[in-house]
RNA sequence: GGGGAGGUGGCUGAGUGGCCGAAAGCACCCGCCUGCUAAGCGGGUAGGGGGUGUAAAGCUCCCUCGAGGGUUCGAAUCCCUCCCUUCCCGCCA
């Protein structure tokens, strides 16, 4: 979230943001209601302080009249803290439901449209025949079965069979091999249900609610990304400067409700209720956090390179955004059978957006006081599109599928997908 | 799931109603001492918020001893609920 003294200072610069960002910010009754809580609090504190000092008067006097009087003012006390709080937990309510500003460097735009590519990697590749779609050419091999997992799930789920399973084994190795030992990140396991805490922590609550599954009578939710119990993990913590940046690498599924996106890409294996991913996180200080995101982002194309996919770069533009990024690049790898670019990255740093809603600080010399972390994070990458484009590149005329070199050693002497 | 013990500052850990935001030790910082290092000596070091400062500093007040509620003039300390840790038993991958 945005700092309360932030808004007051800067009420137009966090109304613009919002405006161009496309959401709704309560910037102006954030400051009345802050005025408020401040005249309570005030108040509160006022009758406290009294107390406190006509409380250890009584310890030495035990005057019965002051106890009286001491007894009523407790009274008064505890209505006008409860005041206080009340008006304060609105504010925080309200806090919560700013979006972040943006960097400067932040396209101005509306739409997708708007979106600018910053990079491209390879050239579409010439198949020499009309390339086929990945669900096409993995139900034909038998590696992608979507009907069936209708009959035990629903829509949006998919069955990965045999050689298509152990790809999709084969490129997390790949990935938090090349991540962990290669761009020195830290691999974490980590709890794929989290609590409410951990979801306000990096914005997933209050606002994204219903992007979100939800366990029964429990507050526990199933992660949309690995990025919330990482992110997370040094919540309420003050960190030691000199340990900064912390990189993390973390596989886990990844649920999402899709809401809002019916009938789109309802074919193939695209847009699932549960998807693989590799997540790198980074927690850092202040000064280097944008340099840090694009290293971040660059150790994710690397991945792309190494799989010899074809790919864009985009910047984000401010109405594409999203609520609580500061600078956004999604990687978009080409899907010749689909004709298209997909999505296999998103990579997004949050100023100290996340790390004050966590409460993720550090400190950055002895003496001096706790600033709050930057965040950073991005795939690295997410599974079911990179399989796709992996599919659609990578396909022969024969319809087999050949294995790109780099995930050779992963796949346990397979080379060619659909050989038998 | 049943029963016991416990959750205090960066860490260890004392504290059972006011003198406690908190002894002591460790760690760290500053200074002194020392040929250097170590040791020693002196001082310092929790977080959040309000008010007052142009800002910083400073001053001042409030809150925080797992979380929330209660008793009391007054709670780290007593009571209740919840969460977590740990031990024993049960169950189980």
């Amino acid at each position: 979230m945005l700092s309360l003294e932030f808004i007051r200072k800067n009420p137009d610069v966090v109304r613009r943001a919002a405006e161009l960002k496309g959401e709704p910010a309560p910037v102006d009754e954030i400051l009345e209601v802050d005025q408020k809580w401040r005249a309570h609090q005030h108040k509160a504190e006022e009758i406290k302080a009294q107390q406190n000092d006509l409380s250890k008067e009584f310890a030495r006097t035990r005057d019965e009249a002051l106890k009286t009087r001491l007894r009523e003012m407790a009274e008064t006390a505890k209505t006008e803290l409860a005041l206080a709080d009340a008006v304060k937990r609105e504010l925080d309510d309200l806090l919560l439901r700013v979006p972040n500003i943006f960097h400067e460097s932040v396209p101005i735009g509306e739409t997708e449209a708007e979106n600018v590519v910053i990079r491209e990697w390879g050239t579409k590749p010439d198949l020499g025949f009309p390339p086929r779609t990945h669900y096409d050419l993995g139900e034909a091999l038998g590696i992608m079965d979507f009907e069936r997992a209708v009959k035990i799930a629903g829509s949006r789920f998919a069955f990965l069979v045999g050689d298509g399973a152990r790809l999709e084994r084969a490129l997390v190795q790949l990935m938090l091999d090349v991540h962990t030992r290669e761009h020195g990140y830290t691999e974490l396991w980590a709890p794929m249900l989290v609590n409410s805490a951990a979801m306000t922590g990096t914005a997933n609550l209050p606002k994204f609610a219903d992007m979100l599954f939800k366990v029964e009578d429990r507050d526990l939710w199933l992660i949309p990304t690995a990025e919330v119990p990482v992110t997370n993990f040094h919540r309420e913590e003050i960190l030691d400067a000199d340990r900064l940046p912390l990189k993390y690498v973390s596989y886990s599924p990844s649920w999402r409700t899709e809401a809002g996106a019916a009938g789109k890409d309802t074919r193939g294996f695209i847009r699932m209720h549960q998807f693989s991913k590799v997540e790198l996180v980074k927690v850092t200080t202040a000064e280097t956090s944008l340099d840090e995101f694009e290293k971040l982002t660059a150790d994710a194309e690397d991945i792309l390179q190494r799989l010899g996919l074809h790919y864009q770069a985009m910047a984000m533009c401010t109405g594409d955004m999203g609520f609580a990024q500061y600078k956004k690049y999604d990687l978009n790898a080409w899907a010749p059978g689909l004709d298209r670019y997909l999505e296999v990255s998103s990579c997004s740093t949050f100023n100290d957006f996340q790390a004050m809603r966590a409460n993720i600080r550090y400190r950055a010399g002895r003496g001096t006081p706790p600033r709050f972390a930057h965040t950073i994070n991005g795939s690295g990458l997410a599974l079911p599109r990179t399989i796709d484009a992996i599919i659609e590149t990578y396909q022969r005329s024969d319809g087999m599928v050949a294995v790109p070199e780099v995930l050779k050693p992963y796949m346990g002497g397979v080379e060619l997908i659909g050989a038998r």
